[in-house]
DNA sequence: CCAAGACATAGATGTATGTCGATACCTTCG
DNA sequence: CGAAGGTATCGACATACATCTATGTCTTGG
C-alpha cells in the first residue's frame, strides 16, 4: 500500500486489492508480474509442490535433483529463482541445503488471484 | 463443459489437489504451466485485471488498447492469449469485441495455490 | 457495393529463458 | 591437510516470447 523505498514482489501482492476488485496500476503488475513468472514453469511447479508437501515441509535439494531427469545445476537455477522471489525459503545445514515454502506468500498470491481477502 | 479425450488446463486447475498438499506430477504441472504463464506477464495482468474491474464485467478491445502504450495487435496478441487458455470468453457483438473473465478458472487457479477448496 | 473502422493474423526481430557441461565453493571425514 | 561429495555459479546455446509494421477479415453506413 504505502510506497517504501523499494516494494518486493512478495509486499507488493501482499498489498494489492484483488485482479477483479480494481484495475492493477501499471507499476504493481510490473512487481508481481516475476513472482507469477516464478510460477509459470513445469519444473518450478513441481519444485514447490514437492518442497511444500515433503515430510516436515522441507526438502533437501539431493531429493530434489533425484524427481526429475534435469541435471543438477538446473534444479539449483530454477531453485534460485524461486528463492529471489521469495517463494521459497533457504536454509543450509551442514553439506544439506534445505528449502521450504513461504505459505504467506503463496497464500497472498492466491488471494490476488481468486479475491479473498488475505 | 466436458470434453473427454484431452484434458485443458483449466481443467487440469480444477481437478488438482492444492500445491502443497502432494507432489504434483509431472503431467498435471505441464499442463498447468501454461495457465499459469498466461498471467506471468505486467500486460497480461493488467488486461485481466481492467476486465474482470470494469462495469458490467465486460471490456470492449477499444477501451483495453487505451489503456496502454502499446500498439493494437500486441493488445490482440494479449487477448488471445488469455483467451486460449480459458482465462477470458470473448463475445462480439456488431463491430465491437467483448472479453470477459472465466472467474471459474481464476478461482480455480487461485485454489490450487492456495490451498483453500475449490 | 464501396469506403471506413474494429479487430485479428502474419512475418520479422531483439531479448529473455531453460538447459547443459565445466568448474568453483564449502563442509565433513579420514 | 587433502580428498570426497553436495550445491552454486559461469558461459554457451537453442528456443520461446513480446513487440512492431503490414495486411487481412468482417461489419456497418452511405
Amino acid at each position: 500500500m504505502s510506497k517504501s523505498l523499494e516494494l518486493t514482489p512478495i509486499q507488493t501482492v501482499a498489498c494489492c486489492s484483488p485482479l477483479t476488485r480494481e484495475p492493477l496500476s501499471a507499476a504493481d503488475a510490473e512487481r508481481i508480474a516475476p513472482l507469477v513468472k516464478a510460477l509459470a514453469d513445469p519444473v518450478r511447479l513441481r519444485l514447490l509442490s514437492l518442497v511444500a508437501s515433503h515430510a516436515d515441509g522441507e526438502a533437501c535439494v539431493c531429493d530434489l535433483n533425484d524427481a526429475f531427469d534435469l541435471s543438477q545445476p538446473t534444479i539449483s537455477h530454477h531453485l534460485k529463482l524461486l528463492h529471489d522471489v521469495g517463494l521459497l525459503d533457504r536454509e543450509k545445514r551442514g553439506v544439506w541445503v534445505y528449502y521450504r515454502v513461504n505459505a504467506g506468500a503463496l497464500g497472498d498470491l492466491a488471494a490476488l488471484l481468486g479475491g479473498v481477502s488475505a
